[in-house]
Formats: C-alpha cells, structure tokens, sequence
DNA sequence: CTTAACTCGAACATTGATGTACGAGTTTCA
DNA sequence: TGAAACTCGTACATCAATGTTCGAGTTAAG
C-alpha cells in the first residue's frame, strides 16, 4: 500500500489502524489526487475539505504538505506499476507499445499532470528516485522495437521517450480545450506516434 | 510598444516618460520574462530586485502583478510578431514550415514557458485573444502544406498544431535535462515534424 | 537652475497558507 | 462497556506575498 510512514499519530499497539482512520486516509489520497491532477497551488485545507475531512484530521495523517505530496506519488507509481504488470507486452514492439499506449494513455496523462502540479512539494531527487524505474520500462519497449526493426533509430532513445509522453500530454491538453473527443484521442496518438517513430 | 497604459504614475504634460523611468521600465520587463519564463511561482519582490529596482518603484510602473504579467505578455507577443515577419514563409510550406522552426523554435519555446507560468495572473479570455493571431499564422501555413498534398490531412488541424508546440516544449525539455546539445535540438525537431507531419 | 518627475527604503495593513495546541466529543474494537 | 484511537472546531503563531502610504532624496530636462 502507498503507506511508509504515512501517519504521524501513535498507531494501536497491533500497528493496525482503526477502520474510520483508514477511510479518512483513502479519502484524503482520492481527493488529493483529483485535485492535484487537475490543476496547480492545491493547498492543504482544499485537499481536507475535499475529502470531507477536518484539516487537522489531514494533519494527523500526514504531517506536512509534503508528506502528503509524497504519499500521492507513490499511490500513483505503484498504480502505474500494476498497469504494466496487467498489460501483454509480449510479441512485436511496435503493436506492444500500442496496447501500452491505448490501455495507460490517461493514467500517463494523469500522473503527469499530477507530477507537474507536486514540484516544488518534493525534491527533484525523490520524484526522480521514484519516476526511473518507470521510463525504464519505455526504454525497454523501444529498444526492442529499435531490434527488431521497426523504429527509428536516428534520434535519440530518450527523444523519443520524451515525445512520447509530450503527446500524450498534448492529447488531453486537446480534450479540455475542447478540440478533440476522448473517443478519438487513442486513435490520434497511435497514429502520431506510429509516423513518429517508424524507421 | 509594450505599452498601453503601463505607467500608473502621471505622465509628463508632453506625454514622454522620462529617461530614468523608460530605463526602469525596460529592465523590469527584461528581469520579469527572464524570470517568468524560467520558473513558476516568482513574486513581484524577485522581478523589482532581478531588474536592480525597488519595489516600490515597480508599482509605480505596473500597478498590480496582474498588470506586469500583461505587459510581459503583450511585448513576448510583439517579438513572436516581429519573428514571423521576418522569416521567409514563401514556397513550398513544408520547407517554410522548417525555416520557421528552425528561427523560432527558441523564441516559441520561451513564450510557452512564460504563457505556462503566467497562468493564473491574467484571464483566460485575455491569453486566448492574444494569442489566437499567432496560432492562425501556423494555421495557415499547415493549411497550406496540405493543399500542396505535403501535409497528412487525417488527423484533426488543431492536433497538428498542438502537436508542434508540444514538441517544442519537449525539445527544451531535453536540452534543460542535459539529454540534449542545443545544437542537435533543430535537427531532431526537424526530423520529428517531418515524421509526423508527412503524408 | 529650478521644477517636476522619479526613486527609494521603511513601515503598515491585508490576505492566505502552513503547521501546532487544546479540549471536548465520537467511534472503533477488544 | 470501557479504554484507546480518532475526529473536529477553534484558536493561535508564523511566514510570505501583495499593495499602499509617507517623506526625503535624486535625477532629468526645459
């Protein structure tokens, strides 16, 4: 669970929480997640109020904004961890990367807003630290592409990797504004992204 | 000039500025893109200081944050104005689309920056007005590219677009990341939009 | 040289955010 | 049911930023 030491207060001498606790938890991560995804200068008593929650409740939980920034991190890695796990990334590259990018485009869309609106919450090392692992997958996937023939291979590997996610990122800026239909968004970014890195 | 009604002290009877204030003036609005377009979150303190101005007199020429980010607004507008006027757009708009990149790609990346750290200063509506007349020139020439049969008509215009300011935020991205030279950025963006962009 | 424009620091009022302390109430769980 | 865990509002201290006021000094420009 996205926990660590997630709670300031002494815990019950089982190390378990009670149960209210622990739906004031869930609720505090749910709402600040929401709300730092959508939108930057999320302060504290928003994210409480939110949650329904008393901001010294929140407190409680965890002691500092960036404590709580943290924890919406994590939350978000290991949500991204299993979204891989649960994905086949066997056979050719090039349609593996489109099952990727099918299945995770808005959870990517989604974490990167978040990551966006949580810097200066947390240090570039940490979120660095915690964000690696996950490119590292990416790399994988393309170097693989690049072996078997199908990318390109005359820019850069984290070029592409960086524009993969920029447009994904453009994609969902497209949707707010208005300009493109989430029904249509998976097929537009497949299709950049197969003129884009086909050798 | 980046000008409108900048000063909120009583201009003299002749309706010049005096030499001292325009000097002021210039180095505030030179201090405030620098730091606007580097970072979020800079304070009015930091711009009167980064220009070697009090605070003070600062307000004396931008009347509240809102007015200043403005004016940093209104002059990045005018450069991006002045850029397009200078470069050549003539012949096929594939290769003019490339010249363009080429000379602007810097000037294009600085003003999303600051555009992204501003928000919140000033209106929606506001930014959209400004800089709906720059969008159109690059509408014009994607247009363009198409009716010469240069340019993919599959995906929506406005993704084409989007997807070109988003590669250029990813390019000094990578370049900020040390993941590129400067040098190589025009030629990876080039070579990028080309892929994207083709038939 | 004289005046009006301008600059400056210091001080003040206001606002909003962070984080802490307290004490009284409520809920879980054994 | 009873004790510990938990929640809540209120209140407080702190900090940083915005914007204003004052008055004394400096500088440009006719």
């Amino acid at each position: 669970m996205a926990d660590g030491k997630t709670s300031a207060s002494a815990r019950r001498p089982s190390g378990q929480r009670r149960a209210d606790a622990q739906r004031n938890i869930d609720n505090i991560l749910d709402a600040g997640l929401r709300l730092y995804s959508s939108r930057p200068g999320v302060s504290v008593a928003e994210v409480a109020e939110a949650a329904g929650v008393g901001r010294v409740t929140l407190y409680g939980h965890f002691p500092s904004r960036t404590e709580l920034a943290k924890a919406l991190m994590d939350r978000a890695f290991e949500e991204t961890e299993a979204a891989w796990r649960a994905v086949d990334t066997s056979g050719p590259a090039d349609a593996a990367l489109d099952r990727v990018l099918r299945e995770q485009w808005h959870l990517m869309e989604r974490n990167r807003n978040l990551r966006d609106n949580i810097i200066g919450d947390v240090s570039p090392q940490w979120l660095r630290q915690r964000h690696d692992p996950i490119l590292r997958r990416i790399e994988e996937l393309i170097t693989r592409g690049q072996d078997e023939g199908a990318f390109r291979t005359d820019l850069p590997l984290s070029w592409l990797i960086t524009a993969l996610y920029s447009l994904v990122h453009a994609a969902a800026d497209e949707i707010t504004a208005g300009r493109l239909a989430a029904k249509q968004a998976p097929e537009v970014l497949s299709a950049s992204l197969r003129s884009l890195y086909r050798q």
